[in-house]
DNA sequence: GTACGAATCGTGCATCGACA
DNA sequence: TGTCGATGCACGATTCGTAC
């Protein structure tokens, strides 16, 4: 169990209801799928991390800030004596070493990760010394896809391929450590200084008349779905949901694109594209939110 | 499988009440 | 004073769970 857990951010998620709900252009696409990708490597990253039966504390996705500079930690996990963090790369196919560029199959210039990781490394080094710790910090870079290679490259302890992931991990299981209160304080600092509401993401812009209204499918995403009775049935993959859930998790959506908007009936029975009565959709609003104000002033939170 | 009751839903109508 | 969205009520239809 994680001291601190990975949660899918509120961006990635608004991404994936724009990219449902409006027509993304290519280069948003990809930029979407390669953040899923990567978010898809840190959780696979995390399931191995949290095998791990040494004395230590994982930490998950932090971003901090030292000095007017922000910086993500893909994962943390502190030992007794080592702070060790992780870029995690869910990287596929051929690339090439090169100093210069990192090197994708096509010959397409990518950050090289190892930058990254040396500016981790010195920011992590300055928020320790802050905080008044002092443990030896070590980075790497993971590469958690087993069809990834990388050619030309130099022999590099900061990298960890595929094939040397399992050996990796219990070789740092093996590792002796005992952490006490100091440890708990620093994992807690840590937690605290976590700025959550910080995205790193850069969301396409969208307004609500472009934006695809109607109910969803939660199995497959579809649009093409039917009412009947109280269930709503997948008209491509036959999953079956619940009207009233169907409907609160749009206005989940809804909330989630357009936070400071006010949620009422009228506007939630066209967001889920009429399909669903104003008065249903009221009833439902009102047994899982709350309503404040009468009339057409009244507002669910 | 059938019967039954409870819960839920859709529809229509009237009413409420702050606002323009 | 008209507008407009929420609300209450009644009624019938449908769905669901349970017992037999």
């Amino acid at each position: 169990m994680p001291f601190k857990a990975r949660v899918e951010s509120e961006d990635l998620k608004r991404f994936k209801i724009l990219d449902q709900r409006m027509l993304l252009t290519a280069d948003e696409k990809k930029y979407y799928k390669a953040l899923l990708k990567g978010y898809e490597g840190e959780v696979q990253f995390d399931s191995l991390t949290e095998k791990l039966q040494s004395d230590s504390f994982i930490l998950n996705d932090l971003v901090l800030e030292v000095n007017h500079t922000k910086f993500q930690i893909d994962s943390t996990i502190i030992f007794q004596n080592t702070y060790h963090f992780f870029e995690v790369k869910n990287y596929e196919g051929d690339y090439i070493y090169d100093p210069e560029n990192f090197k994708s199959g096509s010959g397409k210039p990518i950050q090289n990760p190892l930058d990254q990781l040396k500016r981790s490394k010195t920011l992590i080094r300055q928020l320790l010394q802050n905080l008044g710790y002092n443990l030896q910090v070590e980075g790497h870079v993971i590469f958690i896809n087993p069809e990834f290679t990388l050619l030309n490259a130099p022999y590099d302890l900061s990298f960890i391929y595929p094939s040397q992931l399992n050996r990796f991990l219990k070789k740092l299981d093996m590792k002796p450590s005992r952490l006490n209160n100091i440890h708990i304080k620093l994992a807690n600092q840590l937690v605290a200084l976590h700025q959550s509401k910080v995205s790193m993401i850069k969301l396409p812009t969208y307004e609500y008349d472009q934006l695809k209204k109607g109910l969803n499918c939660k199995g497959c995403d579809s649009f093409s779905v039917s009412v009947q009775g109280k269930k709503q049935i997948c008209n491509e993959c036959g999953y079956v949901e619940m009207i009233s859930t169907a409907v609160l998790r749009s206005v989940e959506e809804y909330k989630l694109l357009f936070p400071n908007w006010k949620i009422n009936s009228n506007i939630i029975f066209d967001w889920c594209g009429g399909a669903i009565s104003k008065r249903r959709i009221g009833r439902t609003l009102g047994k899982s939110l709350k309503i404040v104000g009468v009339h057409q002033w009244a507002v669910y939170e």
